[in-house]
DNA sequence: ACCTGAACACCGTTCAAGT
DNA sequence: ACCTGAACACCGTTCAAGT
């Protein structure tokens, strides 16, 4: 698999370009997941040794670095309909469901800011969205961001195991009634609230969690627009 | 250091207690990082093979959960006063300061929710606090799963490289004015908004941007409260 | 310019064997 | 019951050497 399309900017084919090498990574990743992806087992995908990869690349973290912006090639932005609300609502969602869709890909993605060409093209996107609504300069850069983490962080979270010595074994479902009945098991006088929302800490799908959360943020976000909607729109707070 | 003090739960001292693994894993998480924290190392931290540990602990995976619920050990919960939207902000900074304090604590316990004692324990105070500020249960539970995400997430990218090739070298000061330049210099036809808020963008320190993401969610959970103030308190949406 | 071979200094985990 | 020795199957990275 994996012809080489020439591309459009090396002059001839040595055979190993970095984009084939991102692309081999992308496809170990889905097979192996992030655990199993090593410089061994790349190589190896391209039929190559492992010394050939630091060649094209300084080293593993580079490659991540590489591999993050990659990850996002195929994300979309949503439609321009609906109010500012209703976009950054589909916004964050399609964003959560594209790094479900992609196995450990919050996991690769987690801390690492290095914004390529993929990821410029969305927040650029995102950004004239935000200001189009009345959003200041300030709060725009700073909601581009924050929506970002928000996403990450929440789906970090819903990909890694839930109870961690349940890596494998029972379903999410399983272990969340298991720890749900453990939460009412507590002694009640120093427990008394985890015992009483015992349900209700244990019960809510990621789906509904996700959900909540993010209304309460666009609830918050909205906040900053319901005060001078004047002439004073680019002048909001400085965040310095 | 570390004279072992021959606590409450055992009969006899068989020279290596689970509580003597995990304070062990602290230090060498606290003095080599998590990619240094190795079984071999903690092996070695404690005058023993690596082997040795297999006994008391069923891999490394539980060892880090383990690990996870010892870095709460001495978080604290912040003092009873002031409103609701006060007490969650300091309980939010507070756990932020504590993650930032305990090397790549964030790294640690990231998608990691076993709940060990020392998180109940505080997960109990939030709990209790957000009830009484008139929150329903059932949003009182989301509450205090979001705002745990949130924190975490947030400090995963603050303890991360900030742009992962300068893992090592430069300070964050100069990669985010060097990021800053960078789209200062993106061609302005495709990328107006990236050149327009290049300054927005990379000049907000991590304080500033975790203090407007915590005050956008604080104001999206007090509009929970503004409908009924009421008697139909405790009956709040179901979230199933 | 690009790739290989061989080596270095590591990993997590298992399991028979010791005491 | 608790720990060790030795092994297995891996890692990331370097660097002289090949072509």
């Amino acid at each position: 698999m994996a012809a080489e399309s020439k591309g459009d900017d090396g002059p001839q084919q040595p055979g190993l370009t970095r984009r084939a090498l991102v692309q081999a990574a992308l496809r170990v990743l889905e097979s192996e997941g992030v655990g199993g992806l090593s410089m061994r087992k790349l190589a190896a995908e391209l039929g190559v040794k492992a010394s050939s990869l630091y060649w094209h690349v300084r080293n593993k973290e580079e490659l991540l670095d590489l591999l993050t912006d990659e990850l996002m090639a195929d994300a979309q932005a949503p439609p321009r309909e609906g109010d500012w609300r209703q976009q950054l609502r589909e916004y964050c969602m399609r964003y959560r469901r594209h790094l479900l869709g992609k196995r450990d890909a919050a996991k690769v993605v987690a801390g690492r800011l290095a914004p390529g060409p993929h990821l410029l093209r969305l927040m650029e996107d995102q950004l004239g969205r935000l200001r189009e609504a009345g959003f200041s300069d300030a709060d725009a850069a700073m909601i581009n961001y924050l929506l970002g983490a928000f996403v990450q962080g929440f789906v970090l979270q819903e990909q890694g195991p839930l109870s961690a010595s349940e890596a494998m074994g029972a379903g999410r479902r399983e272990v969340a009634t298991a720890a749900g009945e453990q939460l009412r098991r507590l002694p009640q006088d120093t427990f008394p609230n985890l015992v009483a929302l015992a349900g209700d800490l244990t019960g809510p799908s990621m789906e509904a969690r996700f959900s909540f959360a993010l209304e309460r943020l666009l609830d918050g976000l909205s906040t900053l627009l319901e005060q001078d909607g004047s002439d004073a729109r680019n002048e909001g707070t400085s965040h310095e």
